[in-house]
Order: C-alpha cells, then structure tokens, then sequence
DNA sequence: TCTGGGGTCCTAGGACCC
DNA sequence: TCTGGGGTCCTAGGACCC
C-alpha cells in the first residue's frame, strides 16, 4: 500500500471555483462585475432562495439558502437572476478540461470543485507554480475566479482551499496542522455538521484541536465509525486516493419538485409524478443506465418528509414502468394530507446493456422451448423500450470512453468558443 | 406567509437462512 | 425442545455536502 506513493508523499490540489454560478453569470454578461448579484429560484413557486452569491452580495450578509425575501431586505440593490444550469454544466466541463492539461488524476466531486493529483507532475514546475498556472488559466480562459489548496491529501488540500477566497492560493503542510488547523472551531471541519459539532460538545469538544485528541473509546461509542476517521482528518491523516473513475460510479439518479403550492387532489400529484417518472427517465437514458429500485420522496405541508423505496423484480428504464411504481409507492404510502414536494429516484443503477443481456438470457433459457426468439425480443422491447433495446445495441460498453464528466445536457460548445481565446492550446 | 434540488454514506432493525 | 449467533438483503431515516 504504503509503496504505492513517492517516499516524499503525495501532492493533492483541491480546486474550488469561487462563488460558481454568479461568476458564470458575470462571465456572460460582464456588465454584472462588481455588483451584488444573487442566484435564486422563482418566489412565486416558492423557491425563493439564495444558491449562490457574488462576494460583494455577501458583504450585506447575503448567504446561501437565505430566502429571498430577506436577502433584498438585507440588500435592497441586490440584483437576482435564475439558475441557468446548462450554462453552468458546460462552464464547469471547460474547467475540468484545463485541470486535465496538468494531470490525468482529475477526480470532480462536484460541479465547482475537484481534486489534482500531481504527484508526478514534477516537470511542469513547482506545486505552487502549477497551481498558479492553472488558477492562471482558468481565469483568462473561462473568466472565472477559483482557490487551490495544496496539501499531501485531500482532507487537507480541501480546507486550505477554504482558507483564502477568492483567488487564493494555500499550502498545507502536515507539519502546519498544529498551528493553522488546530485552532479552528471543529463545525469548520469538512465533515462536521450542526448535528455532529453538537453532539461533540457534550463531550467538551469544541475545536479541531480537541477532536484530534480526543478519547478514541470515547469519540467510537458517540460517533461511531465515522468518529475515527474524523479524529483521524483532524490530525492530517488522510488516505483517500484522487480517483478519476468515481464520477462514473454514480448511484441514483433522482428528480423532485417543490409545488407551487401544497396539493392534496390525487390527479394532480399523479401529474406531477408523470412530469417526474419523464425527467428521470431521460437521465437514466443518456447515461444508459436501468434501476433495480424506485424511491418516492413525500414532504407534506408540514414539511415532514417520507422515503418509500421498493427493488423491482425486474430493472426499469421506461417511463411507463417508473411511474407505474412511483404511483403504486404513492398510493401505498400518501396518508392524503396536503403535500408541499414529490420526488422520485431510480438507485440500484445498472448498465442497460449488460441488464438487458442477462435478462435474455434468463427469459431465453426459460421460454426457448415456447417461444421463438423472435417473441423473446419482443417482450424484451416492450420491456424496456425501442430505444433503449437500440441504444444497448451499440452502447459503449465501457463507461470509461465517455468523454466529459457530465454529459446529461452535453457541451455547450458556444460557451467555449465564447471564451477560449484564439491561442488557446490545440 | 422563511427554509431548493442534486447527491453520498452510514446506521439500525427486521426478515430470512444456515 | 425454550432458545445461539453469524451473514446478507431490504428498507427507512438521518447527517452531511455543494
């Protein structure tokens, strides 16, 4: 294990774009730089809250998940725009594409940040030079601001990335962790959330400091598992290796809807599940996936939330077949109070050809003797859908020839040519 | 007339099997 | 004959993150 790294250990990057989706607004329309910009959902669909804002929105106290109403209360000058998410998507594969000038260990965690291996990038310069390059590039290329941490793993390279914003670049060594990390209140650490922090406090722990010399007995019978390993992060330690193929590995593919308003009339939520059964299944399509199981997700007006889950005997991908479940789930489960969001999600994902394979082969085995192959197909079809059955035909086996991490809206191209400059590379 | 939508991982209990 | 224990699968919920 230990042999599989340089003697002198790793050199991970975290790259976190700053404030993502109003920098990509400002990006479009130059005309928003140096203004208080939110990004936020519709108020009269009551989703009326803060997902992004700019640095100088946040001078006012504006934050994330702030409803709306509060933050022009905060900020009365506050210009607000909705959520474009297929400019974002194509903003954030252009990034990674830089990334992956420097390094084929790109691993994206989510659509504004990712992790760099660089371990063995040592001939394009120093950590903090190839950092600097790559902050460098991102900016002139794509006009978009971004931080790095550097650090010998990714717990560390992702809270030094937090360090300085925007802009910032930050190294982290191991032996800075006394002196930098330690200090810090322990909510600050990645992983640590209002749950976790509070229940730290009842053992007197309050900063990371307290955390990584904490009882381990002690830290095990309240956290459990996941106390260790936070005890661990809190001393450096971290082995997490930056993976490249995670983002392939995705586990469920889920939609949900905030109603415009709480609904109890059963024909309407039947609708809104259909609307839902169509957007799940065009997902599941594009990335050629079948799901083993369909959840539901109910929150009622009182906001009180339900999961119902249910494995299939057979793995789904149509429309028809989504819905039919999510509907039987619902029936099964509503308790006919007013309900304020629905939501459906396919998990238990697997390829639509390989599924497709075994399933023919089971019901070959099982009907040769019945019926012709021909009538096999059929079913088969009706199962799963013409396109699916076409598409698995010449699916690409392997999910490691796709090319970009996010391919559910594809590349918005005109973005690029937008910002590439004409002395780009290639 | 507060509190979106997309995820991942972990835990815990019950069913079931040996 | 009165009571063990391990392992796996399935489901529901919670914590956390962006």
């Amino acid at each position: 294990m230990n042999g599989m790294y340089p003697k002198n250990g790793r050199v991970i990057l975290h790259v976190d774009m700053n404030s993502f989706y109003a920098s990509v607004e400002m990006a479009y329309d130059s005309s928003l730089k140096g203004k208080p910009l939110a990004i936020a959902g519709n108020p009269e669909e009551r989703k009326g809250i803060i997902v992004t804002c700019s640095y100088e929105a946040r001078k006012y106290g504006v934050k994330t998940t702030m409803p709306l109403w509060e933050a022009r209360k905060l900020c009365p000058e506050l210009i607000i725009k909705r959520p474009n998410f297929d400019r974002y998507r194509a903003a954030s594969a252009a990034m990674f594409d830089i990334l992956r000038e420097y390094s084929i260990l790109v691993e994206p965690v989510s659509i504004d940040e990712g992790y760099v291996d660089i371990t063995e990038c040592g001939e394009l310069g120093s950590p903090a030079e190839i950092a600097g390059s790559m902050q460098k590039q991102v900016l002139y290329q794509l006009d978009l601001p971004c931080s790095i941490g550097i650090a010998p793993n990714k717990f560390l390279a992702k809270m030094a990335s937090d360090m300085k914003k925007p802009m910032g670049i930050t190294i982290l060594r191991k032996r800075d962790v006394p002196t930098v990390l330690w200090p810090l209140p322990v909510e600050e650490m990645h992983g640590v959330g209002a749950k976790t922090a509070e229940k730290l406090q009842t053992i007197s722990i309050a900063t990371i400091e307290d955390l990584a010399k904490a009882n381990e007995i002690q830290i095990k019978k309240l956290l459990g598992i996941n106390g260790l390993k936070l005890k661990e992060r809190a001393n450096g330690e971290d082995r997490r290796k930056v993976d490249p193929h995670s983002i392939y590995d995705f586990k469920s593919i889920g939609n949900s809807t905030t109603l415009p308003r709480d609904v109890s009339n059963q024909h309407e939520l039947f609708t809104v599940l259909e609307k839902l059964s169509g957007q799940v299944e065009a997902r599941m399509k594009r990335k050629q996936v079948v799901a083993s199981s369909i959840a539901i997700t109910i929150r009622y007006k009182d906001r009180k939330t339900i999961t119902r889950n249910r494995k299939l005997i057979n793995p789904a991908g149509r429309k028809e077949d989504i819905l039919l479940e999510a509907k039987q789930l619902f029936l099964k489960n509503w308790n006919g109070n007013s309900v304020r969001l629905l939501g459906i999600t396919a998990t238990g994902l697997v390829e639509a050809d390989s599924a497709i394979k075994q399933l023919d082969l089971f019901t070959y085995e099982k009907d040769a003797r019945k019926e012709p192959l021909f009538d096999t197909m059929s079913k088969l079809r009706d199962k799963y859908g013409k396109g699916i059955i076409d598409s698995a035909g010449k699916a690409l086996n392997k999910r490691e020839n796709r090319t970009s991490p996010d391919q559910d809206t594809g590349f918005n191209k005109d973005f690029l040519r937008d910002r590439k400059p004409e002395k780009g590379k290639e």
